[in-house]
DNA sequence: GATCTGTTATAGTACTTCTATATCAGATAG
DNA sequence: CTATCTGATATAGAAGTACTATAACAGATC
């Protein structure tokens, strides 16, 4: 199973697959150019409408994460972080990191405790991003 | 004012208030132990509905941050981040860096940057940390 | 032609968000 | 004591969101 949900989270679904599709990308688990289950296909696997995939699938393409077309289905995009993905992306983005940040600070961890967290996740991508050997 | 929110954005006006708390106690404008203003109050300084404030309030003193009295109204714990806050928030916390940092990195953000990013953050909080001169 | 794909339309249920009133109780200031 | 502030709670409605259920169409593939 390339992805997994949790019915029973706060987090809309749609919502989920979109971030689990973004962290297998991180995580080098589905490569540029690679493509993605049909919405239809998906939606089986997960037992869920293939409208809610479809909604997911619509955001990962609206983000410039991923490509649609109706010969090749949803592709990873080759280029997802090129150009000017999208106007004040960084912006907003960072935001939400100090909105998070803000929070864990809040909940007594500290600035280093914090920026291991950070390493620790952002080594996990890198480790598996040259995949081939 | 204490407290900005955006009518426009997709965020929900409760979660944008839960935010900005959290932020400012991060920063260090929300001193441990300073009131908050009262929910009618803040609901007519924001221009909203004093239900959609004690939403937020509800929210942060569910999540360990506020405490909520009768007498002094809402005020910023002492404690909130001592003992065992609220169980698997670390866990929980760390999914959410992940997806957040998952997210920069498929938008071309290296991990250098992001590194960068994120102390940039979190020294904007410890700055401010030791107000009393 | 049958079957896969994405695309689009319609529509209903359930839930969330926000607003609007109203009431009650405790604390406080005049 | 009365007026007014506070939080707490109940009810209800409007608008939007999330998800599901069908159905139909067009292009690609076998």
């Amino acid at each position: 199973m390339l992805l997994t949900i949790d019915l029973d989270s706060e987090v809309p679904i749609y919502q989920q697959i979109r971030d689990r599709v973004v962290e297998a990308i991180a995580d080098g688990d589905l490569a540029e150019g690679s493509a993605l289950p049909s919405t239809r296909q998906l939606a089986a696997d997960l037992s869920i409408n293939f409208h809610t995939v479809n909604k997911a699938y619509d955001l990962l393409r609206r983000q410039g994460v991923i490509r649609i077309n109706r010969k090749s289905g949803a592709v990873v995009r080759r280029d997802a972080g090129s150009g000017p993905p999208e106007a004040g992306f960084a912006d907003e983005w960072q935001a939400r990191l100090r909105t998070l940040l803000a929070e864990a600070a809040v909940h007594g961890v500290n600035t280093d405790e914090a920026m291991l967290r950070c390493e620790e996740v952002l080594s996990s991508f890198a480790v598996k991003k040259g995949t081939p050997a």
